[in-house]
Order: structure tokens, then C-alpha cells, then sequence
RNA sequence: GGCGCGUUGGCAGAGUGGUUAUGCAGCGGAUUGCAAAUCCGUGGACAUCGGUUCGAUUCCGGUACGCGCCUCCA
């Protein structure tokens, strides 16, 4: 079977087929850099992470591109809430969303731009979209993509003008032309950062960075553009209206959507405040087992977080890092045929994990090979299992009650306790480590401890 | 109101027109002073009502409930 990948666009599965034979051009929209980055944010990194890694493994010569949007309404109004200038803010922001990615075990994109400084790129498409008649300036001095000059407009949502406009919650601008219409460049605003264009003063809208910057980095047509779900509508709606409308081919050829990550049964998002930072989440758990977690869910859909649920995927991870082969083994070729078709089929990680447990059972040094080298290829392992462990146990030292000396005093009593046959007197000892949790296990040489 | 998605065993999460998902938890056994860890074994599910079919959790239709988007959000 063939690689196959779910277009949103079309609304199903379609066999993958490269523009250039064995390349592919992937943009992905990265994040607004005003604040850290939540699981949400995550999902989003390591699912592509993991195509990416996936497609390179079959074959595949990837272009990855990933923006950072680092102009922005909500990134001024941070950085004026802390006294400091945006880019400040942002260089801060980008800086830790770095470290989050690295601890998420994401290789960085191969490209990411920044809208700062690709202003000249997207003032050029919008003169190119005027010449075509779909873009107009308003009396505001702000510059509006034309909807109606775009026929094809709601294809990626399946939606009809006439029942957006209906609906429309949003207060209409007065000098639009229709209420659909979306910003291309905004007028500068009093002491506020802004670029020279012809249209005057100003910055550009949101929307148009990224039609400018893939199309810059992987020409006007391309193969994959992926982001997270709440950008179908309107983000990826105008980047096709504007990048189409200005270039006459087709934008992205298949549009991939992660799901959402969900808390008690809503979207976690900024707007809700019920987001977990990822830097909050390291703090209780390897960050690989985070990764693990994301990857037990396909990718398209959705997942409700949990502290359980995180904790059972600590100690399902946990049994598979354990079963990392000492030494390098050939690896089971049949297993690893299996796990292309599991992954040609919309990257079905789920079964991917499943496999691995399989082959962890079947415990032959060939199985755990290829179960290391299935981890391997999605991005997990990456510690190697010492120092995962270790890594782990230091986590959970740090909200424990006792300390490493203390325990090896308890230990050593219970020993004592033992060797005098005072069973009692041990199992207490056992059970007080226990409620801190620490467990122990005799075995023929020594008594070995770990946290829980 | 419009568009779309989901409902699987205690929990997480795949998949299939008739045969074991997988993991965590549970239960039984081996092992252990007792445990833990490990190994072996094992019970348990497909929201609801109709239809198609020899046969549906799986296809089609209705219903209920839940969720997402329609405004910035990954």
C-alpha cells in the first residue's frame, strides 16, 4: 500500500503524490510568540515532527518550514503590560519555545521565518493582489483582501458566503466592502511598531505572512500545510483566497489539521485559561514521556488530558524503555514492514505504540531491536534508558519527602530487621517507604529502590 | 442558524462485515519470608432505534448525548 494522508480539504484520504518525485515541501504554521508554549502547542510539534521524521525515513528528501509569527496584537499588548519592547518579548518567547521543543525531542524545521522579516515579501503580494483587483484600501487607510474577487472562497471549511455573513459575530469595519473581507495590512497605530509600504505606515495582517513565507520558501505551490485545528477557519480559509487569488494555481495540495487537546471536555486554549504549559508538565514527567503521550493518539483527533492519563503513559512508556536491547541486533525486517503499512496509513501512531508492545513481548533480541528502532524513527528513546531513568527518578525526588540518604537508612534497618528475622518490623519499614513512594525490590544481590 | 467531528470493555486508545488490537488497572498462577519486579494465563466493549445482509460494533438512515469551528487561539 501507498502513503496515504487525510486532506482536509478533500474531506478524506488521498494516496500521497509528490510534486518533485521524492521531495516534499511541508510549511507548517508555528506559533504567535507572546507567551509559553501549552500541551496544545506541543501536540502540534510533535505530531509534525514525527511525519517528518517518518516521511525522511521513508525516503523522502523534506523541506520542513515552520514560521514564527512575531508581529502581532496580542504580542504588543504583552510587551506593553511588562514595560518591555516586543522584540524583547519575543526573543524570549522564541528562545523558550526552543527549549520545549528540544526537551519534546522535535528536530528543529529546516527554515523557520519570521514575519519581522519578511515585511518587504508580504507588502509585494499585496500590491500583486491589488494589480489583480482583490485587495483595496479603505478609507481607514487599512488594506482589505476583496472575498468576492475569490470564487473559490469557504473551500476549505465547505462554506457558503452567504452563511458566513449571516452568522457573523465579528463587528464589522465600516469601510469594508463586505463583512467577509480580512485585513491585509493595518494602518500604524500610535507608538507602535510599523513599516513603510505604499499603502502608508503600517503592519501587516496576520493571514498574508504566511501565504508570503511559503510561497518564498517552497514556491506557489506546494505539497503539505499543516497546523493546529482552530487555524482551518478563518487563517487557512484567506491564506488560500489571497495566495490563489493573487498566483491563478493551486496553494498547498493537502492540508493536514491536528486535533485538539481538551480539558474536561473543552478545548484547551489561552482564550479558556485552562491550558497546562509544557514547562509544567516537565516538571513532573520526562519530557519523552510527554512525547509518548501525544503519540498515543492519531494525530487528527482529539485528546483529553489528564494527570492519569499522563501517569499511564509514564509506565506503559516506562516498560518499553526498560526493554531497550543492550546490544545493536539486527532488527526483525517483517515487524518493520508492518510498521510502514501502520504509518502509510495517515500516520496511524496509535498502532505504531501497539507494535512496539508486541514486539517487547515476544522479547527476542531481534523484536526489541525493531521496537527500538520503530521509537527511534517517531523521536522517542532519544535519552537512552539510564539516563531516562535516571532523568525520572530525579523528577520525582524533587516532590518526595525523603531524601535519597534517608532512604538508604531505611533500607539499611530493614535489612537489619530482616537478617534478624523481624519480619514485622521490615514490612513496616517497606510500608512507610512505600507511602512515600518508594518501592523496593529484594533480589539475590541487594535490595534495589525506585520512585514512583 | 451554518459547517464538521465524535460516542468502543474500569480508564486510555486502534481497528474490522463473520477470527486476540495494544497499554494501564483487575483477577489467577509461577516466584518471594511477605512484597515488588518479572514471566505465564485470564474475564470484560463496541450510545440508541430502524434498514441492507446468510451475518453489522464495522455499511446506510433516524434519534439522543457530547465536542469543534463560524471572533484572537496550535
Amino acid at each position: 500500500m501507498s502513503l496515504q494522508i487525510y486532506d482536509t480539504l478533500a474531506g478524506t484520504k488521498r494516496p500521497f503524490t509528490p510534486l518533485k518525485p521524492g521531495h516534499i515541501g511541508i510549511y507548517v504554521c508555528g506559533m504567535t510568540v507572546y507567551d509559553r508554549c501549552h500541551l496544545g502547542h506541543g501536540r502540534v510539534l510533535v505530531a509534525f515532527d514525527a511525519i517528518v521524521r517518518y516521511l525522511r525515513y521513508r525516503g523522502f528528501d523534506v523541506h520542513y518550514v515552520r514560521n514564527i509569527t512575531d508581529v502581532d496584537d496580542k504580542i504588543f499588548a504583552r510587551a506593553s503590560e511588562r514595560g518591555i519592547p516586543f522584540t524583547e518579548l519575543t526573543s524570549q518567547m522564541i528562545e523558550a519555545m526552543h527549549a520545549d521543543e528540544a526537551a519534546l525531542g522535535c528536530q528543529s524545521p529546516d527554515v523557520e521565518p519570521r514575519a519581522t522579516d519578511h515585511v518587504g515579501l508580504m507588502i509585494a503580494l499585496i500590491e500583486r493582489l491589488m494589480t489583480k483587483g482583490a485587495a483595496y484600501q479603505g478609507d481607514s487607510g487599512d488594506v482589505y483582501f476583496r472575498v468576492s474577487a475569490f470564487t473559490d472562497y469557504g473551500k476549505l471549511n465547505n462554506r457558503q458566503l452567504d452563511d458566513m455573513l449571516a452568522g457573523a459575530r465579528v463587528a464589522v469595519a465600516d469601510d469594508k466592502e463586505s463583512p467577509a473581507d480580512f485585513v491585509l495590512w493595518k494602518r500604524a497605530k500610535e507608538g507602535e511598531a510599523s513599516w513603510e509600504s505604499p499603502f502608508g505606515a503600517g503592519r501587516p495582517g496576520w493571514h498574508i505572512e504566511c501565504s508570503a513565507m511559503s510561497m518564498d520558501q517552497l514556491g506557489e505551490s506546494f505539497d503539505i500545510h499543516g497546523g493546529g485545528p482552530d487555524l482551518k477557519f478563518p487563517h487557512h480559509e484567506n491564506e488560500i483566497a489571497q495566495s490563489e487569488a493573487a498566483t491563478g494555481c493551486t496553494f498547498a495540495h493537502y492540508w493536514m489539521h491536528a486535533g485538539a487537546v481538551r480539558v474536561h471536555d473543552e478545548k484547551m486554549s489561552k482564550s479558556l485559561g485552562n491550558f497546562v504549559t509544557l514547562e509544567q508538565l516537565f516538571k513532573d514527567v520526562h519530557p519523552e514521556v510527554v512525547r509518548f503521550f501525544l503519540l498515543q493518539s492519531q494525530y487528527r483527533s482529539a485528546i483529553t488530558f489528564t494527570p492519569d492519563a499522563l501517569k499511564q503513559a509514564e509506565v506503559a512508556y516506562g516498560r518499553l524503555v526498560q526493554a531497550l536491547p543492550d546490544t545493536v541486533e539486527a532488527v526483525d525486517s517483517d515487524a518493520m514492514f508492518q510498521f510502514q503499512e501502520l504509518m502509510d496509513d495517515d500516520f496511524n501512531t496509535p498502532r505504531a505504540i501497539a507494535l512496539m508492545f508486541d514486539l517487547c513481548n515476544v522479547g527476542t533480541p531481534t523484536a526489541r531491536a525493531a521496537m527500538q528502532s520503530i521509537g527511534v524513527i517517531l523521536g522517542l528513546f532519544q535519552a537512552g534508558r539510564d539516563a531516562f531513568v535516571t532523568q525520572s527518578q530525579a523528577l520525582k525526588a524533587a516532590h518526595s519527602g525523603l531524601t535519597d540518604q534517608a532512604i538508604e537508612q531505611l533500607l539499611r534497618d530493614r535489612q537489619n530487621a530482616r537478617a534478624a528475622k523481624d519480619f514485622a518490623r521490615a514490612d513496616e519499614i517497606r510500608d512507610q517507604l512505600a507511602s512515600a513512594g518508594v518501592v523496593i525490590e529484594d533480589s539475590v544481590d541487594g535490595t534495589r529502590w525506585h520512585r514512583q
